[in-house]
DNA sequence: CCTGGAATGGAATGTCTGCCTCATTTTTTA
DNA sequence: TAAAAAATGAGGCAGACATTCCATTCCAGG
């Protein structure tokens, strides 16, 4: 007995990224039932761990035999052992991205010491990135760089909490020669730079509740000049919502009194970022 | 044909978590066999969605007829009825933190549009805060916050893009009323400021590759002066890590050039107010 | 110590499984 | 266009499967 050389040779998928990589390689060459069996395998991976080659087959539209014949193809010695790979990865997959919060909450509530401190900070700042990245609606992250990328000059506006996101707003912006001005309390000269702003420029206010009063009164005063608004704040409510032309709301998870700053500083770099893109784009069509 | 009324009564546990509360609640009231069944069965759920009848109670000692009586015993039909639930507990959870990241990376990168500069850095902060959490040892965290509770004054020291960092601390450590000087370079004073350090004082420095050179040169000069510093850093070959007591090793993930903070952050979170929550027991003991 | 009923073990049963085979269709090659 | 090769469909078969049934064991109550 003995099996021709090109299938002794071929080395046979046994985690399914490999037999991902192998199918989609493959994709081009397979018979038409094949692929399309091939197709419905890495759709809808957890009908093949479960199923019975009928019931797949049945889904697919193939008959059970070319289920096996596409099992031989890669390489297995039937479907059972093709079976095998996608029932390992759902046994070997990691917990659960809830269970894995989940697990650090726990540990941060019943654990002793400082690391529990450490992992409430961690699950707070996962958590938080977790929901803004589902709930981020990308028509106001483009209308919010559009409207930054023409200002002149981006101000930057964020007192306490909020500070430490402004300051690295600031930092990026420079880094990327974009003229920008960070509005702090330091010299008490806020008012004045304030009013150096036109029309033309274009501010990113920053602030969560309690809102620090300076900065709602400064965001009032400064969108009074005509000075369009990007704001982050935490709810709708927010007095800054009122004065920003866009406006995102940012739910920070929170630790032992001190909220994470993790989804600000993703949507703070986004936009910085974004805005050096953009400019740079424009500034190609211009020359062009 | 009518069934029993406590059988129909009884809800049949449709998801994992309901079973599992049912089984132990009547864990105490369950004959011997059952009960080792119902014990093998939740310590190895993938095992009981995978096996087969036979094999689920051979490495259970027990006989697969008695599995069958344990299924009927919660409610359903038979064994399959049960297994359904093993079975859809592993497809309904979430997709794994692994897939979740390499989703939002392959979006980040093949994606267009300025939401996959945003998914970039999600994934980024994501990916630095799960390194963090693998890697940070507890007795650095321990040492780090004993030698700051016991400080007079913390100097936090930070320039750049570590800076946001710096403000958070100083401004979290306010808000624990824990005496605290931030050195800026705003207006050129920082020499004075670090010669009124003492060694009951103590430092967190943070700098990332490439290191502020200012940074470096008033950490040396800190330390000099025989106060002790907890560092914040990304490689052991650092400078600051030469001149701190104790030094943290946090890899940060970069997305377009700018490196995260997250895991950054949620370090000096937890240094914070692991300080914080240390002054307020030492201070209990003392009172006591 | 007996006895009735529940719990358990193990073999019997009928269904369903994966896989093979072979006839038929489709595609490729000459 | 004819012949050869590959792909596909469908029925059949051996084995494994979940389940049932019945004999045996265990155990509480008298």
């Amino acid at each position: 007995m003995s099996l021709d050389r090109a299938t002794m040779d071929e080395r046979v998928p046994r985690d399914f990224e490999t037999l991902r990589t192998t199918i989609l390689e493959r994709r081009e060459s397979l018979p038409k039932r094949i692929a399309q069996i091939a197709a419905h395998a890495l759709d809808n991976p957890d009908d093949i761990a479960f199923g019975t080659a009928a019931s797949i087959a049945a889904s697919a539209g193939v008959q059970p035999s070319t289920l096996i014949r596409f099992a031989q193809q890669l390489g297995f010695d039937g479907f059972t052992s093709l079976q095998q790979v996608f029932r390992e990865r759902l046994r070997e997959r990691n917990s659960s991205y809830d269970e894995r919060l989940q697990a650090l909450r726990a540990k941060a509530e019943g654990g002793a010491g400082h690391r529990a401190i450490f992992d409430g900070f961690v699950a707070a700042a996962s958590t938080s990135l977790n929901d803004i990245s589902r709930t981020l609606d990308d028509a106001h992250l483009e209308d919010a760089i559009s409207l930054l990328a023409k200002a002149e000059t981006i101000y930057v506006l964020a007192k306490r909490r909020s500070y430490p996101v402004a300051s690295y707003i600031a930092y990026a912006l420079g880094k990327l020669k974009i003229r920008n001005q960070l509005i702090e309390s330091a010299a008490g000269l806020n008012a004045e730079m304030i009013g150096f702003a036109t029309p033309a420029d274009a501010v990113i206010a920053i602030s969560f509740s309690p809102y620090a009063p300076a900065t709602i009164e400064e965001a009032r005063s400064i969108s009074e000049q005509g000075v369009p608004i990007v704001a982050i704040t935490d709810s709708s409510f927010s007095p800054l919502a009122q004065f920003a032309k866009v406006w995102f709301e940012v739910a920070e998870a929170d630790f032992a009194g001190f909220r994470s700053l993790s989804a600000t500083m993703a949507l703070a770099m986004a936009l910085t970022v974004g805005v050096g893109e953009k400019r740079r784009d424009t500034g190609r069509k211009r020359k062009a």
